[in-house]
DNA sequence: GTCTATAGTGGGATAGAC
DNA sequence: GTCTATCCCACTATAGAC
């Protein structure tokens, strides 16, 4: 209590396993990945995690949880910012494509080592991006109402919207040729031409 | 020689277990597989793979050299039956898509467990996917060339048109809500508006 | 070319001192 | 809350019979 300044920088042991583990997990799977790697990672001995995660899946399981709950809250806020469908597709993207090129590391975790979950830890995720669809599926479909968006089938549009930006988490890297900034953009971009929108769709306007 | 009859239907025992190592490798990933299962798989004691395999990593090679080489035939292959730049790429989009669609079990491995390959190995498969992304690349080029596409950035595009097209592999299964060949079609349209084609961009035209 | 038996290694998790 | 020591189990790969 007394130690819980606002100034406080300093990481717990705890922040420091939940980091190596993030990185070993994303680098090796979590299968690939041994108690021991951890251990070293956090500069700790091989049985330090048992003190604050009952199991390695447990370890993986928060940094699930973590990550599904920041995102979902992330985009929601972004859907918020705008008015129209259009912006607010925007918005959202920016957001989500940003999200999965700056946090690369923690979301490849997220999207690829959900398997690894117990069925119980996994129904709870499956929930949280079952979160993050409806807020693409809402502005999809409100987006078609209003005529702005030209699609076939919403639900694959989403899927799409959904794929394109996980998949900035399998193959960017933050030394490699594009920012985070870049990548978000050029993802907003698709996402309105993937939808079809009219008028000012970003650079996909550009004549 | 003499059983090399044209109507020979019968599985080989290599043929069993390469095909039991790709499922047990899409479902619990390299690591998350034992040469245990692979054999359950195919029907074998656990150390029958030895004869036809010299490791577990001999195995995924030859399972990912096999599957980026008949990939990388498709799409030039596709690639040929078009003429003009908007032919092509809806050619390519609908066998890249189709193939990740179809054979997304094959696919997973191919796409998400390269780095278990040792480093000379993921070198030879890395000149495959860099293959793979010449065919986008040139089809792209020529059509921002003639001006049928609309495009700012050709190299972020062509990750974009992968990226879209290996994410299926991750969501896709052949007992969901959709057949490979509307992903397929869809996956086209898309790709076809990612590019911001003119003209005849499939369902992308109707209005 | 397939089997059984097994060598040799390493990982997840616990016990108990400090 | 962190350590050292360790149990027990599982895994890859080899040896050698048939």
């Amino acid at each position: 209590m007394a130690r819980a300044t606002a100034a406080e920088a300093t990481t717990t042991s705890s922040e420091r396993i939940l980091a190596a583990a993030t990185s070993a997990f994303a680098e090796l799977g979590f299968r690939g990945t041994t108690t021991r790697d951890i251990a070293a990672r956090a500069g700790m001995s091989p049985t330090a995690m048992y003190v604050h995660h009952r199991s390695k899946e447990e370890l993986l399981y928060a940094i699930s949880l973590v990550g599904h709950q920041r995102l979902l809250a992330a985009i929601q806020e972004a859907s918020a910012q705008g008015v129209t469908p259009t912006q607010r597709l925007g918005s959202v993207a920016l957001t989500f494509g940003a999200w999965h090129a700056e946090r690369n590391v923690q979301a490849r975790v997220v999207n690829y080592e959900l398997l690894a979950l117990t069925p119980e830890h996994y129904g709870e995720v499956a929930q949280l991006r079952h979160g993050i669809d409806t807020v693409f599926r809402s502005i999809v479909a409100a987006g078609v109402a209003t005529g702005e968006f030209d699609v076939d089938d919403v639900s694959m549009a989403c899927v799409s919207l959904a794929s394109l930006g996980v998949d900035i988490s399998r193959w960017f890297r933050s030394d490699g040729e594009w920012s985070t900034e870049q990548v978000a953009a050029h993802y907003r971009d698709n996402a309105l031409r993937i939808v079809g929108a009219r008028g000012q769709a970003g650079s996909a306007a550009r004549e």
